[in-house]
DNA sequence: ATAAGGGTTCCCGCAACTGGAAGGTCAAGG
DNA sequence: CCTTGACCTTCCAGTTGCGGGAACCCTTAT
């Protein structure tokens, strides 16, 4: 299989199967051009890659993860652990996102959002509360 | 001021001010060493800047916002929209990161996370299913 | 004289790609 | 045989928002 035929099958991108194989998460054969040459079992990681970044892993946790999935012996809890990780971090994104959400939203429940030139967005933002501590 | 009295004032790290003033948030003066010159208005702005940064709005998102705090004869309706549509952006993050957070959290809830090798996580991820499609 | 503690510029690096340029390869059509 | 077009290759630059560190200058105190 050529990269077009990989990225077709895969989802991904070609610019990515190849950044992929510069970081080494696939190494791939060479055609005597020079080519790209993908196996079943390339096609297959690859896959597995764009699951795993799908759900929001890092590269580095996908490359963890890619070690475990080919090593038979592993233990599961190596896995779940990756994967706990990456659920706390997304539950503090979460509430970082909430917060956010909930400041801007009054906000802008507050703005008039008409022609004039009062806003309250711009009145929280300008706050000279204690931001400006001498 | 020096950089660094700004810096404890305004919360931002010296590095970050410096960038700001690079991408042309702030135009401090410079003294005859060549020590910017922070004014009180400069301080304002990069406290401004913070604020506005600590919601979650793109550095061009707060150029924008900047410009719109400094227009006399702004609508408060341009804040709003920037707001809008930052909220929108907060959002869809939120959606991404709470169907990851499902799917994560149902596949950790099956894994034994034990010194056995079977895991759910992994062959979720290795689902041969529609991905590796002809 | 020198040491500490400011400040300055410049350049590299991060994550995870994306876009584009310049060029080699291959199969089909005139 | 030549060309066209669709592939493929490498390399380089840019994205976002800085952080780290080198190498150097300025000021003040001891």
């Amino acid at each position: 299989m050529n990269i077009g035929d990989v990225a077709r099958r895969s989802g991904l991108p070609a610019k990515t199967i190849r950044y992929y194989e510069e970081i080494g998460l696939v190494e791939p054969l060479r055609g005597p051009n020079g080519y790209r040459r993908f196996r079943e079992s390339d096609l297959h990681k690859l896959a597995f890659l764009g699951r795993a970044r799908s759900l929001g892993f890092s590269l580095e946790d996908c490359r963890s993860l890619l070690a475990l999935y080919e090593d038979r012996t592993r233990a599961s809890a190596d896995v779940k652990k990756i994967a706990q990780d990456h659920i706390a971090r997304i539950e503090r994104k979460m509430d970082e996102l909430r917060q956010m959400h909930e400041t801007l939203s009054h906000l802008v429940e507050k703005c008039a959002g008409d022609h004039r030139p009062d806003c309250p967005i711009l009145a929280d933002l300008a706050a000279e509360a204690d931001c400006c501590a001498k």
